[in-house]
DNA sequence: AAGATCCACAACCGCGGAAAC
DNA sequence: AGTTTCCGCGGTTGTGGATCT
């Protein structure tokens, strides 16, 4: 049963957006901040149902998409974390916050999932010379014990991936230049910034495409150039990545931490964190809602730190 | 060179939860 | 309190490019 789907009415478009309609969406969102999409489609004359819209905007057009290869920092954090989590992408998209969660899922069920199957093959084909199945001859005392070994090697390999001993990838230079840039108002100039590029990119795209029309396949070959274009564009907000996934996903992902690990309430760390993140008390700017919600970007960071750095947390995983 | 197959990824679908009524 | 509507998430599919035969 369920609802039925928002995109069975008639003259809904589907597919690959085009340009146009990218330009359509980034201006309407310019002026009306993302939200209420049910009247996106409306208000801009896009025939694209309000889900089709809001993807777009979330996965490829808002500003601060990183695309492109995932770097070994990256994928690492996805091992671990998806070890940790599961397949809650958005969640595990909020400690990257330069990557959508349909990117990390892509990755992972292109790349990771592969690899790691591979890895465990290689590792029971072993097993198997040897004349030991793991899995089917474990005893529930050994299963569990074998889970805290795994939640704990994953850990200490996460703890490696986040290291500040090890050399800082951008993903995490970004979360330390958000934190920094917390108590300065100096973020949401450049985020702006970036988004009126990403806005005049587009337009110049567009023009370009008009002079010069692809031969084959116009649509979807300018909707990729666009698209990577933006990306490289909302690169350049590392300062301000956008948040759309941080909204909620926090607490989730706090509760998840707790539920895993028995943690108490996170009240204490929220505190400090309130404290150290004084909201901005100037008036938003067009893309506030956009811009990196300090505490979302902040809480699951620190809270990772604190939760890998100490060891008292989780007694018994030295 | 041409067809077959694989791969990557953008986009869609359906569901669940929350908010609005 | 019950129903409807909207939003967000995760799983899946479709399509075009790349690679192989």
């Amino acid at each position: 049963m369920g609802r039925p789907p928002c995109c069975d009415k008639e003259g809904i478009k589907k597919g690959p957006w085009t340009p146009e309609e990218d330009i359509l969406l980034v201006s309407y969102i310019q002026q009306h901040g993302p939200g209420n999409w049910k009247a996106v489609p409306t208000n801009t004359g896009l025939s694209r149902c309000s889900k089709s819209c809001r993807l777009r905007w979330t996965n490829y057009l808002r500003p601060g998409i990183k695309r492109g290869n995932f770097t070994d920092q990256e994928e690492k954090m996805i091992i671990h974390l998806q070890a940790l989590l599961g397949n809650r992408w958005a969640a595990i998209a909020s400690y990257l916050p330069q990557r959508t969660d349909n990117d990390i899922k892509n990755y992972w069920n292109t790349h990771l999932k592969k690899k790691l199957k591979k890895m465990q093959t290689d590792v029971e084909g072993d097993s198997v010379r040897d004349g030991f199945s793991a899995s089917h001859t474990l005893s529930r005392g050994q299963w569990e014990r074998r889970l805290q070994t795994d939640i704990q090697m994953a850990k200490r390999a996460l703890r490696d991936a986040v290291s500040p001993h090890n050399k800082p990838s951008g993903l995490f230079q970004s979360n330390i230049s958000n934190t920094v840039s917390f108590s300065s108002t100096s973020a949401k100039p450049t985020q702006s910034l970036c988004y009126a590029a990403t806005a005049d990119n587009i337009a110049r795209l567009l023009k370009e495409w008009k002079k010069n029309p692809p031969k084959k396949n116009p649509s979807r070959t300018i909707s990729t150039v666009t698209q990577n274009s933006l990306g490289n564009l909302g690169a350049c907000s590392k300062e301000a990545p956008s948040d759309e996934y941080n909204k909620g996903n926090s607490c989730e992902t706090c509760e998840t931490f707790e539920s895993l690990f028995g943690l108490e309430s996170l009240d204490s760390s929220n505190s400090e964190l309130s404290q150290s993140l004084s909201p901005d008390p100037e008036p938003t700017t067009l893309f506030q809602d956009e811009s990196k919600p300090e505490c979302a970007a902040e809480l699951p960071f620190s809270f990772l730190e604190k939760w890998l750095l100490d060891e008292v947390a989780f007694p018994g995983t030295s």
